[in-house]
DNA sequence: CTTATCCAAATTGTATACAATACAGAACCT
DNA sequence: AGGTTCTGTATTGTATACAATTTGGATAAG
């Protein structure tokens, strides 16, 4: 944590998820700066950063905006996504350990606690749901594969999406992460990868139905 | 070009993949800015930017190297790329249109007269060979893989491998970009992903290939 | 009324100065 | 002598001032 550089990092990030800049909004660099009680240096850090997750877009002439993803680019990047970590879930087949595995599982129970109240724990829920898959991740252990889905993971988009899942959808969740961990216990790679892709498929699809009604959803999962 | 600042990345860039900056050489910010003619500020920029494409590596303490890849490292890329190249292979078939053919077709022509001599003209080669993978990329329409493959595609490892391909690397390199153009034609997305895959997999074996002696290459291609 | 041009305001890019931090070597204690 | 702490030096982080560029509108010509 270089102090500064990284809260502003932080905090414009958290602004951007929690929908308080929203999509398309200009982002001026002093604006900013005043908001995170820092100068503009490392607000121009952050927003460089952040560009590079793909939260912000620059304008020809540099300007700053909040990325506005349409239903097309979400679809993208969960295909590219559930590419990704079905590579990762392969890989993580490969090198698991009974520890990981042990985490994996308290992991996914906590996630069942979360969810079998009448009024499921988001927020646990996606907590959990993010260690579950950080873990995988690391354990497929290339650095190269975590950077590229890091930018991919947390979209501000998908972020909110949860909040509209019905109890099934929270259920066939958990039961997939189930799924994982026996093609783990086997060290079946190809399996793990399979269940992996299906898994942020359905994840894509749920979002996707969350958000039909503008208009019908054309895209085909090639 | 916001001028200074890419003039930075663009020098320091070229410094890395030259090898004027060997991996693991120390970065201090001050030096290049004198070398670069500019201040800290906008080298401190490029430094970001490389570091996001992985050829700047910073300590704990964000102290800046050279980034030194092993031979796994350079693998996973490889099988990144390979999948994500695939990935864009199929998608670019999908939106292929006549005039991006001939373009493709006009550049692999370039391509087949820079190797016909007896001396290869391998910088013409590179230039024309990154021109064909960037065209395909691009009518495969989606900013998001763009972004993910353009910190995979110019690794200063693979940039100096071309030099010591044999003539039958060269042609079968040419030869395999022919086979892309007839899937392209055919808009058979299936195909084109398949060579693509292949492709990018034949070039980590030359790399591999070339690089040996060290020790046997223990890599599996999963 | 439309269009082009130019000017003023706003915004980003760069340079420099200064503060904070990390590294290395010396002095000191054990 | 070995290890530890302390201090000077080197390097990075931040703030501010200023230059360059862009944006939007006002104004004038057609």
């Amino acid at each position: 944590m270089t102090k500064a550089s990284d809260r502003a990092y932080d905090a414009i990030r958290a602004m951007i998820l929690s929908g308080e800049l929203a999509a398309g909004d200009p982002v001026r660099e002093e604006a900013l700066a005043e908001r995170c009680g820092v100068s503009r240096t490392p607000i121009r850090d952050a927003l460089r950063r952040l560009e590079g997750d793909l939260l912000i877009r620059k304008t020809d002439s540099q300007r700053s905006f909040v990325a506005d993803w349409s239903l097309d680019d979400v679809g993208d990047a969960f295909e590219l996504r559930a590419m990704l970590e079905g590579y990762a879930a392969r890989r993580a087949a490969r090198n698991m350990s009974a520890e990981v595995l042990e985490q994996l599982r308290a992991c996914n129970a906590a996630i069942a606690a979360a969810i079998s109240g009448r009024k499921p724990d988001v927020a646990t829920f996606l907590d959990r749901n993010r260690e579950f898959h950080a873990l995988v991740l690391e354990t497929a252990g290339s650095r190269r594969l975590t950077n590229l889905l890091t930018a991919l993971i947390e979209q501000p988009v998908v972020w909110r999406t949860a909040h509209h899942y019905d109890p099934e959808a929270f259920q066939r969740s958990h039961s997939e992460h189930g799924d994982l961990l026996s093609a783990f216990e086997r060290g079946d790679g190809a399996w793990a990868e399979s269940i992996m892709a299906g898994h942020i498929r359905r994840a894509f699809h749920a979002y996707s139905d969350a958000h039909l009604g503008m208009k019908a959803a054309g895209r085909d999962a090639a």
